[in-house]
DNA sequence: GCAAGCATACCGACTGGTCGGTCAAATCGA
DNA sequence: TCGATTTGACCGACCAGTCGGTATGCTTGC
């Protein structure tokens, strides 16, 4: 049970993400944390500077990977159009393989201290234009639509993509490959010129 | 300043509503409430059970609004096409004149008591087959793409408008009628048969 | 006189966080 | 090689403060 070979310090991590994403950051006491992951409050506050800290590294997680896999996909080779299609669909899929993490990031996001929130803000507009750079991208190029400015489709889409975590579910019909198609088909489409 | 002629039950639902989606439910005392709304706790236990059924009434309150226009514009005359439209656009000006509730709608959906989370799904439910049903009512007649499950459409959608409380201002450059127009258009674009 | 509409005072449970201490492993000096 | 010393990982008891909620009583208007 406790002679988990997962260090400490990943345990605290994991158990505090899928508590976080069932009850909620302010719902979930560290008492809870450290009891699922079978250690005391003294072994996280080693670990961690406070209850908010936890959630920031749970964030950081989350954006590191996101931003990894759009770069990968979005400079790579091909046109704009496919690129932006296999960027849709894989943000899709990450989202659904980690729906705990996403949960807690939209719900989550006003409880993060001022200065955590803005930095992660950040990272996530980073993310956004990125994204955003392929909308306008083919857009230039005519092969979309422009009589909708690129930021609202982003903002569009990714509304979608976060609101994931609160009807996806794995045991549903559907696998996330399967949402990510058609997500990205109906973005692609929407954005088919007239 | 307390002679405020609004009676004291709407403006305990008015100043929860504000603080709610400022700094979210459970960050939010009761203490801070009733000081806002300039009583003391007896007079908001005396008009609620509870902090959780204040937060359903808000809940109430939203979901009553949004079926009603729902109703009557989907059961109005005209072509689908143009009802759907008319309902996309109508939900995203709604949503974003009433902002604040929006965000604790989906911020705070998790921290109701089972039963009370419940009911609400439950509401929500018929509010998106209402919805749903337009969908499919143009895609047996022909007029929207039917390769797209109108469950996922559905879905698609209204994650993009749960989540203009994360990114729409009203100090912005867009009216909210404004980004309802965009919505609807992206919405029935993508819907469009190929 | 009697509800309805509030205020005041208070309770018990629980919270995030702290702190002194333990214990095994690593490091070091001779 | 081996004892001494330091270090990192973790425990468990304990704060001071806050929370939602309640019990009771006053004050109006009818």
């Amino acid at each position: 049970m406790t002679h988990d070979k997962e260090p400490v310090r990943q345990r605290l991590i994991g158990e505090a993400t899928r508590l976080f994403a069932d009850r909620g950051f302010e719902s979930t006491s560290v008492q809870e944390i450290v009891a699922a992951a079978g250690v005391t409050k003294g072994a996280m506050y080693h670990y961690f500077d406070s209850k908010d800290d936890l959630l920031h590294e749970i964030y950081g997680r989350v954006l590191r990977m996101q931003m990894e896999r759009l770069t990968l996909l979005a400079d790579g080779p091909g046109p704009v159009a496919e690129r932006l299609h296999a960027a849709a669909a894989d943000v899709v899929l990450t989202t659904v393989e980690n729906l705990d993490d996403s949960k807690i990031f939209f719900r989550s996001m006003h409880l993060l201290a001022p200065d955590t929130r803005k930095s992660v803000r950040a990272e996530r507009r980073r993310y956004h234009e990125r994204f955003r750079d392929l909308v306008t991208e083919g857009q230039r190029e005519g092969v979309f639509r422009a009589d909708t400015p690129a930021e609202m489709v982003v903002d569009f889409f990714f509304g979608s993509v976060h609101h994931l975590g609160t009807w996806y579910s794995a045991e549903g019909a559907l696998s996330g490959a399967e949402v990510g198609e058609h997500f990205a088909d109906l973005l692609l489409t929407s954005l088919r010129p007239k």
